[in-house]
DNA sequence: AATTTAATTGCAACAATGTTGCAATTAAAA
DNA sequence: TTTTAATTGCAACATTGTTGCAATTAAATT
């Protein structure tokens, strides 16, 4: 899948700067939710702050979601299509693999309901499992 | 519910200092998670590092669960009778509240089946929901 | 009750993560 | 090419989490 990073800021009126660039580059290549302490060292051209700022932006802008791995560590990862500004739709489990530490977003099982006790009202919930990912369960 | 602490320190062969006392007894007067900023302004006689120290120990000790809140902000909360040692068995819900911003263990509901897709191996999972909670919705 | 000893504390120092203000730079509109 | 508004890089800082170590203290031992 080849995806034109130029068209994709273009059609939400992004300036494309290189930093932008790259770093979205870095998101497709990857198959992985990734922590910004990954992404800062990847960009190592970009200042720390620009890179942060974007992963903010991005967020707002429904191109990425964040998450807490089922260490509680922030990461970042694409969202679908059918996000737009930040009405994310990314309602699929995390999963942390406790081999490779990689959290992936697990979008082909549908969520269970949830239930919770009288008096309490749900906007929303977040799934993290942890266990050993198909990578690293199908290498021997 | 009055509880004993230091017949739980001592049943555990665990020194009871006074900075561990004035600990328990925060959590147990208080019926949410406790985030170490809150908890380290509460023990404003001890310090930070032993506090922490502590919170730790205690999770090791299986006196506390560690979780994350819907916004990946790091909480403790007390333990069910049956976890002990690291062998925890808190598998219930937790739900932070978006009023007043606490974080309580559901363990009126039974957790939902979770199902991953071929090729991935679950040891554990986590279900944090965030919304309303009994105290603030009958609160008119 | 005094002594011993091993656990615990407080302090200092630090690492990692997240955040702000601002002047200089740059993308893209005019 | 010029303008201008967004973006960047820098410095500085706040918060959270962690380590080493000497001083202190709980409780076991005499």
């Amino acid at each position: 899948m080849i995806i034109d990073l130029n068209k994709l800021l273009e059609r939400h009126h992004i300036r494309k700067t290189e930093c932008r660039k790259e770093m979205l580059a870095y998101f497709y290549k990857k198959k992985y939710a990734i922590s910004f302490p990954e992404l800062e060292k990847a960009m190592h051209l970009h200042d720390r702050t620009s890179v942060f700022r974007n992963l903010v932006y991005f967020e707002e802008m429904g191109f990425l979601h964040k998450l807490n791995d089922s260490e509680g560590i922030a990461k970042y990862a694409l969202c679908e299509e059918k996000c737009f500004g930040h009405l994310h739709k990314d309602e699929h489990i995390h999963f942390t693999c406790t081999n490779c530490n990689n959290t992936f977003c697990l979008k082909e099982k549908k969520l269970p309901e949830i239930k919770l006790p009288k008096g309490f009202f749900m906007e929303s919930f977040s799934i993290v499992a942890k266990g050993i990912c198909l990578g690293c369960s199908s290498k021997k």
